[in-house]
DNA sequence: GTGAAAGCGCTAACAC
DNA sequence: GTGTTAGCGCTTTCAC
């Protein structure tokens, strides 16, 4: 540690000027000269001090990603998808997990900014006033991913929830042939998750199914409240022959609650489930999911980022992407 | 954007200095100033510059993680465990998946080199020469989690994956009554995977159980390999009538494809699995499974790092951190 | 308890 | 094509 490029200017017989235009691909030196320079840092074994760029020149390539849980595995595929694409174009990832507290979401923003993030991507359940605020006053590109803002006003990149709920329960009224479809929310502070129960709502009536209240099960996305809907449907005196949730974990659990129970999915039980990540092949039977491609939230997420930090053209800032229902085996007729 | 330490300075009639002193909790200040200078800040909406910080006190309160993979639960897990600890140490991460490509690695620890980190979490399949090397160039501390360095050379945090994988080997042999073991191991390429593979060697000829080649397939890590194995074990002409697998998620592949193989699991065959992920809850039956306390040993690790960085007394810096087997009813004699 | 001033290692005009 | 020279926004002696 602690060669600099002085030293390497010094060593070279150049200017630090040139050694500047060297490492930074500057195409105004003369061959011999670069050949010269580049030697001379193999020599010293130098390595450029990003720090002391990111003052100079103010920037840092990277970026902030506040995410709800990195351990969850449908935000750590997201992330993949951001880091991919990140690297891709030399940005480095500061990232760190909110879980979705307000308070932490906007301290981590305020940390990330401190250390000059040259951009912003954001994952969380709900988008306030405070936090539009707080955007605003970034004065660095803040993108939503996966996370729905009502007033538009920032660039993000989501799948139509509402519409992606609703032609799942369209789907599966089809195959039941007018029976009712129980649906496990997740929790419902979050807007997304409001809309896929939106979805569900209009899917029902436009169908013209039975429906009441005791067809919701409020469910908290784990594992465990899929078993306990599956128990609490099963226990009705006139259950759902079709159940729809708001996550594939949940979803396991209703099918091993169900079975638990001793219900033949799909015989005597359709399950549905959504995000389709990798958990819905790991099943039996293997789950019928939602598709929703979060590696590609991520990627595109983080493409529309480096855009705008490049000052590119860009045709839409609200993004949204395909889903599509993956059919497997646990939905059957 | 644009406020410095310097119009804060100016607006609270005092010197940089001071303002320093007071947003970096120095207590030689008089406290009326530091309420003026407080006011100061407050007024201007000023947010100290961490990269100018970071050139001035040549330290960046940011860590770098080198990851094989983000989206994979286990490593999620652990990362999960780092940041933790480094958000309560005030410290950021860096976070980069490297595919286990030892080129990649190199190159990102390079590149988080250059951004100043002031330590670095390396996880990787294997640390060659070449790792050690740049490792011991880096001037910041290094730590391995999950990550076994046959020199040990470095500081580290895992468990002893040979007497886990033996242990286990163990109990299930006392299940089965001296009946054959099929393992299933993950790429051997990976120092650990190799210490898992001779812990279920030495565990058999311990145990006397009977042995061939034939009873070790080698699998990929992937739920695929898992259905594979059970295709290749129960294929031939005297299946084993328990396996082991190196990791949870082949182990579930075991127990699917044994199970459309019309198989029984537990009955007619134990299955065994490796790391203890959420997973193992998620498949019927139950995995028993190795508890392998990812968290922990990210938490571990980061904690060790902030240890190192602050000069705070080490007791040991190889730490072993415990095993244990989580049985459930994947394995019943 | 507070201030002055010299860097930290680099980039970016601008000059030649 | 190359060099000179200000900074970038802070920390950190060293005085007082």
């Amino acid at each position: 540690m602690g060669v600099t490029i002085y030293d390497v200017a010094k060593e070279a017989n150049v200017s630090m000027a040139t050694v500047s235009r060297v490492i930074n691909g500057n195409t105004n030196v003369k061959p011999a000269t670069r050949q010269k320079v580049l030697n001379a840092i193999e020599e010293l074994g130098f390595r450029p001090n990003a720090v002391a760029r990111g003052l100079a020149s103010r920037k840092t390539t990277s970026v902030g990603v506040i995410i709800p849980d990195i351990s969850n595995l449908f935000f750590a595929e997201l992330a993949r998808g951001i880091e991919d694409i990140a690297s891709m174009y030399k940005y480095h990832i500061i990232l760190s997990s909110s879980d979705q507290q307000q308070n932490k979401e906007l301290d981590l923003l305020d940390n990330m900014l401190e250390k000059q993030v040259d951009g912003v991507i954001f994952m969380g359940s709900s988008v306030t006033s405070e936090h539009i605020e707080a955007f605003s006053q970034a004065n660095v590109p803040v993108i939503l991913a996966a996370t729905v803002d009502d007033s538009h006003t920032l660039p993000s990149v989501n799948i139509d929830y509402y519409e992606a709920m609703k032609d799942a329960v369209i789907h599966l009224s089809q195959q039941i042939d007018k029976e009712a479809i129980g649906f496990v929310t997740s929790p419902l502070n979050a807007k997304i998750n409001e809309m896929k129960r939106q979805g569900y709502l209009d899917a029902i009536k436009e169908s013209g199914l039975p429906f009441n209240e005791e067809y919701v099960y409020p469910g908290d996305d784990s594992y465990q409240s899929g078993i306990d809907a599956a128990n609490y449907f099963l226990n009705q005196t006139n259950p759902p022959k079709a159940i729809i949730t708001s996550s594939d974990e949940m979803a396991l659990g209703v099918i091993h609650g169900a079975q638990d129970y001793g219900i033949n999915v799909p015989d005597d039980l359709n399950v549905v489930g959504f995000d389709n990540t990798r958990l819905a092949n790991m099943v039996r039977p293997t789950l019928t999911s939602v598709l929703q491609p979060m590696y590609d939230i991520g990627a595109v997420s983080m493409r529309l980022l480096t855009k705008l930090l490049r000052g590119e053209e860009i045709e839409e800032e609200q993004v949204t992407l395909p889903h599509r229902i993956v059919v497997r085996d646990s939905t059957k007729n």
